[in-house]
DNA sequence: GCCAACGTTGGC
DNA sequence: GCCAACGTTGGC
């Protein structure tokens, strides 16, 4: 199983978000990616693998954890390209549980161990990957 | 609101 | 195929 960390801003879908979809029944397709980097992450997840959902812009935090519920497949809202093929794909996800205490950029740039988190070094990444190691040090700081 | 990082586009 | 110009992301 493979650890990831997948941001989205708050104001326009929210960890809080994800939990009421999911207490409904309902998966959310986490549409929207337009960066190749990103798309091959989501291509390379399985089923059961679990990613940080983060907060960018508004809060800068780690929020809860998600669940990789549907292997990629062809993002909804995307078109085609000239060929009319499809470019742009995305995985369904689930919400499994809040962070107790969130975990902040700021508080991620000064753990000397997190220095090498793909969220820090690359920054513009919306969907990275997470270690093994980072990850359970990222949930023990969250209070887990 | 600014700016650094970086991806994409288009001219050559 | 290179590279300058431009657009977008996201932290500060």
């Amino acid at each position: 199983m493979a650890y990831w960390l997948m941001k989205s801003e708050p104001d326009v879908f929210s960890f809080d978000d994800l939990v009421a979809k999911t207490e409904r029944g309902e998966v959310e397709e986490w549409h929207g990616v337009r960066n190749y980097a990103a798309r091959n992450n989501m291509k390379a997840m399985a089923v059961g693998d679990e990613a940080f959902f983060y907060h960018s812009n508004i809060g800068k935090e780690i929020a809860g954890i998600m669940r990789v519920v549907a292997a990629a497949h062809p993002d909804s809202t995307a078109e085609l390209n000239a060929k009319g093929e499809v470019v742009w794909e995305c995985v369904d996800t689930q919400a499994v549980k809040p962070l107790p205490r969130p975990v902040t950029l700021a508080e991620i740039k000064a753990t000397p161990e997190l220095s090498e988190l793909e969220l820090v070094k690359l920054s513009r990444l919306s969907v990275s990957k997470v270690s093994e190691a980072e990850w359970t040090l990222l949930c023990n700081m969250g209070g887990l």
